[in-house]
Parts: C-alpha cells; sequence; structure tokens
DNA sequence: GTCACATTTTGTCCAGGACAATGATCATGA
DNA sequence: TCATGATCATTGTCCTGGACAAAATGTGAC
C-alpha cells in the first residue's frame, strides 16, 4: 500500500524556513556556527534540505520555545532530542490533567470535540464557556503541544472547532449602541486569535460593543480605526509566545499614537503582572478581570458621554 | 487635539517586511537596482525606513499585485502612484456595482454588516447565502480592494464578520457519520480562509461529513490526518493570489503522497480552467459546481464501503 | 492571431563579516 | 540564603555585493 512517494527529496530554505519557523539567515548561521543542519546542493549551489534534517530542526525548535539553548541540543540525535521533549519538569503532573476534549483533540475527533464545546456552552452559557472551558482547555492544548503530544494538525483542528463554536455565539449577540464600543485586535505579530474570541466573548456577555479586526492590524491603521471609528477601548491580546519585552514597547507606542479618551485594554500571558510598566493601558490579569475592568470604566466619569 | 505623535521615526527593515510584504532581500535589492527605497541608517548602519517611503511602497505593492512592473513604477512619486490605483481597464464598470454591504464595509460599519449579512443567511439559507451573498460580496471586496477603495482594517473587519456568520451556521448543522468525509483546508503558502468556509458551507448544507484543519497545513501532516481519519476526499482551496503554477505543482505533489482511495478537489481562482493538467484531482469550477461534484462522489462505485 | 525563440527583468539565494540584545555566570552585599 | 549588579558568552539579525533561474516581455515566422 505504500508504494507511492510520500515526500519529495528535499525542501528549499524558503520551505524549511515555513515548515520550522526558523528563519533563512538562522539556518545559515548554525550551518556555519554548529554543523547543523548540511543541506545538500542543487545544480546552482542552492541549499536543499533531507526530510531528516527538517524533522530533527522541528524539534529543536520545540526545545528552544521550552527555554533550551540551541548550542546544547543541536548536537543531539533525533532520538534523543524526542526523549528530551516531554521531561520538563511539570511534565509528569501536567500529563496527570486528563480532560475528555483533550483527548478528542489527540485522537482527530472532530465532531465529538464540537459537540463537547456546544454542550458545555449551552451548559454554562457564553461567559463561564470561555472561562471555565475554553481557557483551561486552551492551557492543557499548550502543555500538550510543549510536552510533543500534539502537533500541528491536532492544534489547527483544535483552534477550528473553537471557532466555530465562540463566533457562532458571539453572533447572537448584537449589542449594537451600548457602550463602552470596544475595537478588538492582536499586534502585526502576534497571530492567535483564541484570545481576542474569548475577550470578544466576555465582553459581548456583558453588553459590550465589541468589533474585531481579526489579528495582525498594522498600528497606523489601528489608529485610523480607532479615532474614526469613535471607538472608546482599543483592546489587545497577546498569546504566551509573544515576547513580553515586545509587548510593552508595543502598547507604549500604540498608547502614544492613540488620545488619551480612548482607554487601551491589555491581556493575555505575554502583558501578565507587567501593569506597574504600562502606565495608561489597563492590564487584563485574567478573563473574569474582564468583567471588573468593564466595571471600571462604567463607573468612570467621562468627558464624552454626549459626543 | 493632535499633539500625540503619531509613528516612529523610522521603521527597521523587519518591520517594513510585515508591513509592505516584500522581503527582506527585495528591499535591498531594489535599493541597489532603482534607487528606491533609500532609507535612513541608524548608528549600527541599519537601514531605518521613514514613514513616507513605507506608504510608497505600500502602493508600489499594490500596483505590482495589479500586474504592473517594479521598474516602471518605481520612479514615480506617491500622487502618481495613487492616480495610478484605481485607474485600470475595468475599475469604471466595476466602481458601478454598489452593493449596499460593500458601503457597510468601506465605511467600517461592523454591527450593519453583521445584521445584512445575518438577515441574508436567514432569508436565502446557508448554501444560497454562500453562493449568492459571500461569493460576490468576495469578489466585489476583491475589486473594491484593487482599485484602492479599501485597506487593510476593512478587509479585516469583512473577513471577522462573514466568519461570524459562517461558521455560525456551520455549527448548527452536524451531520457526522454521514460521507463522504471530507478533510478541508489550504496549502502552507495559502492563507486565505473565506474559501475554505464557503466551501465547508455548501458541503455541509449537501450532508458532507467535514472537517476543517483551517489554513496553512504542512503537507506532510495532511497526509498523515487524511490517511489516519479515514477520510474519503481531501479538499483545497486557493485564493487569486496564489501562483497558479504553484498550486498545480502543490496538488500533484499531494495526490502522489495520498493513496488512490481518496480523492483530491481543489476549488479557487487559482485552478479554475486547470482540470486537464490535474490528472487524478477533482477541480471545482465554482461554488455550484461543488454540488455537482458531490453527486459524482456518490454515484461512483466505491471499494471500501465496507470500510 | 499564435506559436517558438531570444532577451530583459526580477526575486531569491549565497558567502562571510559584524554587532547588539539576550541569557548565563559570578562576585558582592543585605 | 537570597537578591543585585557587572562581566562574559551566546545567538539572531542585519550588512555588502555577487550570481543565477524563473517569469515576463519582445520578436519573428507561420
Amino acid at each position: 500500500m505504500e508504494t507511492h512517494h510520500t515526500f519529495p527529496a528535499a525542501l528549499n530554505i524558503a520551505a524549511v524556513e515555513r515548515d520550522t519557523g526558523l528563519s533563512k539567515d538562522t539556518l545559515r548561521v548554525w550551518e556555519r556556527r554548529y554543523g547543523f543542519p548540511v543541506p545538500e546542493r542543487d545544480a546552482n549551489g542552492d541549499r536543499l534540505y533531507p526530510a531528516s534534517q527538517v524533522e530533527k530542526l522541528r524539534l529543536i525548535r520545540r526545545l528552544i520555545d521550552q527555554g533550551k539553548r540551541p548550542a546544547k541540543i543541536i548536537g543531539a540525535s533525533t532520538e534523543e532530542l524526542l526523549a528530551l521533549i516531554g521531561d520538563t519538569p511539570d511534565s509528569r503532573a501536567a500529563a496527570a490533567t486528563d480532560i475528555p476534549m483533550l483527548q478528542y483533540v489527540r485522537l482527530h475527533r472532530g465532531a465529538e470535540l464540537a459537540a463537547a464545546l456546544r454542550q458545555a456552552l449551552l451548559r454554562q452559557g457564553l461567559q463561564r464557556f470561555a472561562a471555565e472551558t475554553v481557557a483551561p482547555l486552551n492551557e492543557a492544548i499548550g502543555e500538550a503541544w510543549m510536552r510533543g503530544e500534539i502537533d500541528v494538525p491536532e492544534e489547527h483542528l483544535y483552534t477550528e472547532q473553537v471557532q466555530n463554536v465562540l463566533r457562532g455565539a458571539i453572533g447572537t449577540h448584537v449589542g449594537s449602541g451600548t457602550r463602552p464600543r470596544v475595537l478588538l485586535t492582536t499586534f502585526p505579530d502576534e497571530e492567535h486569535v483564541l484570545g481576542l474570541l474569548m475577550a470578544e466573548a466576555t465582553l459581548v456577555a456583558e453588553g459590550a460593543c465589541c468589533l474585531s479586526l481579526g489579528t495582525r492590524t498594522p498600528l497606523p491603521d489601528l489608529r485610523t480605526a480607532a479615532v474614526d471609528g469613535n471607538f472608546d477601548v482599543v483592546g489587545l491580546s497577546f498569546s504566551a509566545a509573544y515576547p513580553a519585552r515586545q509587548a510593552i514597547d508595543d502598547l507604549l507606542q500604540l498608547r502614544a499614537m492613540l488620545p488619551a479618551s480612548i482607554a487601551i485594554w491589555a491581556g493575555g500571558s505575554a502583558v501578565q503582572g507587567k501593569q506597574k510598566r504600562l502606565p495608561g493601558i489597563r492590564v487584563i490579569e485574567g478573563l473574569e478581570d474582564t468583567i471588573a475592568v468593564l466595571g471600571e470604566w462604567r463607573a468612570a466619569p467621562r468627558h464624552d458621554l454626549n459626543a
């Protein structure tokens, strides 16, 4: 049955950049410094990475995301790297958590996952669904990813199904005309959408009037949209993968670009606990905190109520 | 009121790559060959692009996407470029089409757009909504983008709202257990999701059992997911931006990777009319054609009905 | 008009050097 | 013992300038 050939013999450097997330520059400088990867060359002298090296690069990338240093692991064999993944300190504790929905993701049971999510939504209502089902599940997925238990397609499947359920629910809450008017998006380097959807779900459930621009909005465009759209608040979401340092810089830059009458709310792992370093910005410490922040805003005296 | 400074003085080359979609290599080689852009330099000799040059680069990028050649337009002033955009042959004809929903997008009326979409969905049902409302609207948005009438945030807003409505509707059609089982996704270089959602909507409305992995699934992962998940069909979606040549190569490569028992369906502008160059692959010529293709599959004799 | 062929244009890749930001290490003081 | 700061090593990104193949364009024969 396995007569059909599976992969092309080798990938060029651009394809490897796509597949591994390692930049072309990084791939070349690793080759120079560490002696890995050492790709073949085509007739023109261009690099051609065999699938085995790409596979190893993917493992290395994962370990680096976990905090390992390239020099320490780049010499290891594929087997040693596999052993290293899922051998983090908190691995055993986390592996114990046995959420059924996580099993559906592992086993590619998209339909069952969707059904379970929908059932949870019906039982809990939108707000508790986001806070008590999606948020913990998100975390569990992140940890399973770290442990190497799930891969790209599982994560995609998960994101798709959660999106279907959350977006369907968000759609049923119209809430136009209410206040505050919140513009939601992420910065150009942040492509994770689930945090944004969870925030939107929580906010619309509380009667805020949300408009989401999705992910990756360029800063100048964000400014224009916020000012022209007469928004009260701009909400930004950051995943754990976003460098905290850059999040702070970007937020302060946005703060300088927007008039003081527009509040900025920032949520997600990357900004958690950074309130003191973010003057003029309200850090949302967790989904539950969203409601408190919303209450704050509504309680605060405002200049433009008649605007 | 405009006392706050709007932009940082200049962007580094990585930020310009993000904002314009032009690779670092391209930016450097243009500077060498055409004398534009000519960025400032920081203390370390690194390029710093002023906002004005980035703006011009964005215009150039748009014109290139419309088919212009860099050498022909790179010398023009920002004003001349602006005049060039929206001066394409079919511009006048297209500008005449005056869909109300397109107005909502132009004016950032997210709530109104969502309401109009939802109303259309209720009136038409999922299938006709996809074919008769979303598809033409998509095309109109694409043309408005070409003409420079809408920009990144408008396009984001549109995509978000359509996603909310389509995903909500898709979610209500469970259809697990029915055949065929269709695995939907896009290739790693295709990030447009609306085509995929429209296909999914049409298929679930016809009782197919769809599972979407979202966009950008690596080929090896796609193969594993299709085989392990016991799917009958793998469906791929291509936007107009996808190079037709690459679409054909990628599809044939996927065909070689998958067992013959799994059908491949491909849809979208990039593959339209390419059926004869894609043996073993069923090209879907339009949303309406989807239903015909589904009927074909169901009518065809199969070896594995008892699988 | 349409096909084949020559020529120009254009994006991507290469090598190898440099540097700043980040992380690790270690000494110092509370 | 633990925090704080200085020093050193690591690492990703940017640089220059050269090369080449794929795509687009132009040219001529039919």
